[in-house]
DNA sequence: GTCTATAGGTAGATAGAC
DNA sequence: GTCTATCTACCTATAGAC
């Protein structure tokens, strides 16, 4: 088991994990290289600093969900003349299941690191990502106001910024409310489950008429 | 009224504002005690520690949000036989913009606070919130479920969350918005406008019809 | 109540042997 | 590339003078 991978791998797998259950500045590197099983001086020859394994463990992910993602809504695109906005939000699902093959429980570690990055990190990261992938971003926007031309541009706006906090706050604190689901409701939840569940919400919100 | 100069009531000011926009974390007591100007060892003195300053941070908000919202929608429902979501949302609006009487910007404050309690610290200010302030949240949920009495208990569970990620991401975001929105759409918004853009958006998501 | 001084711990990062 | 050992910085918290 101790020399399955690399350590270089080694490191980001235990990154990633740690990072999406407990955040970035509650992880320190002493934990990551114990659970990794790897020496504490080799993230810093590795990746430099911390910060900028941050950034890798979220590249590994988004390098493989942002072309996926944009490329799933423009062939949506070609097989309907005019999309509803929930088969454009669900055109995402596929994309995001599939990083469950990237790494066990991929789907929801990345949606939580995604939250994390976007809530922790005074908006570095924020910043990494719509510049690092802002045309796959395009294509989404371009998708959505196509699907609902009634509603104004500023509107949209603002709408797809609420979807994006609903999504977000959801999957960083998206263990907490499985476990209060299954408590209160009887509820066994997965990642899937929380994606069906917040489709009609935001599809609904986005698509609302009147101010 | 508290003295505006009382280290006590400076060390909560100054505490407010860094753990809205940094995280709590993020936030170390020699920052918040430099801010206030004030002595570090004051801070243990009058709180005991850094964990129950947050806690005390909260309450100061929740102490008079939590029984004005209550209010607010009790008198909503004495007028209205069967208040709509919108109503009751909107009921809300009152409470937290009174807020801004108690500190300049408290209902970001607030709204910011709320959600970095959520997120952070593994649950802990979770169950402050819910085991010290559920009488009231339990008059808002009992409010919504009437509302709309064909969701299931288990789905407005789910979307009041929601609901809550995307007014809490809304608002820790909100000045970066306003500013795009004022640069690429000539809107000039202020916090109140911000709220009366997110009420169709959130009224829309948990009264939406399917799963 | 407010201060100085410091204890006791943990963080990220690095030098240098191998 | 990997290791040990260590540096520097910062953290929360407290003891004790005033």
């Amino acid at each position: 088991m101790a020399n399955r991978f690399d350590t270089k791998t080694r490191i980001l797998d235990a990154a990633e994990r740690l990072f999406a259950e407990r955040g970035f500045s509650e992880t320190s590197l002493r934990l990551i290289t114990s659970k990794a099983e790897v020496n504490l001086a080799s993230v810093n020859y590795h990746f430099g600093s911390k910060k900028e394994l941050i950034r890798a463990v979220l590249a590994r992910y988004l390098d493989v969900f942002m072309p996926a993602a944009s490329q799933a809504i423009n062939t949506q695109r070609k097989l309907e003349q005019q999309a509803t906005l929930e088969q454009i939000f669900s055109s995402l699902v596929g994309p995001l299941l599939k990083l469950n093959q990237l790494c066990p429980d991929g789907t929801r570690t990345f949606l939580q690191l995604l939250g994390r990055g976007y809530i922790e990190s005074q908006g570095h990261l924020r910043w990494f990502i719509t510049s690092h992938y802002g045309e796959h971003l395009q294509t989404f926007v371009r998708a959505v106001t196509e699907s609902v031309p009634e509603i104004p541009a500023a509107d949209i706006f603002w709408r797809l910024h609420f979807t994006l906090g609903t999504v977000v706050f959801t999957m960083a604190s998206a263990d907490a409310l499985m476990e209060i689901a299954a408590a209160d409701f009887a509820e066994q939840n997965d990642i899937a489950a929380v994606i069906r569940k917040v489709i009609p919400y935001i599809s609904a919100g986005v698509a609302v008429s009147g101010k």
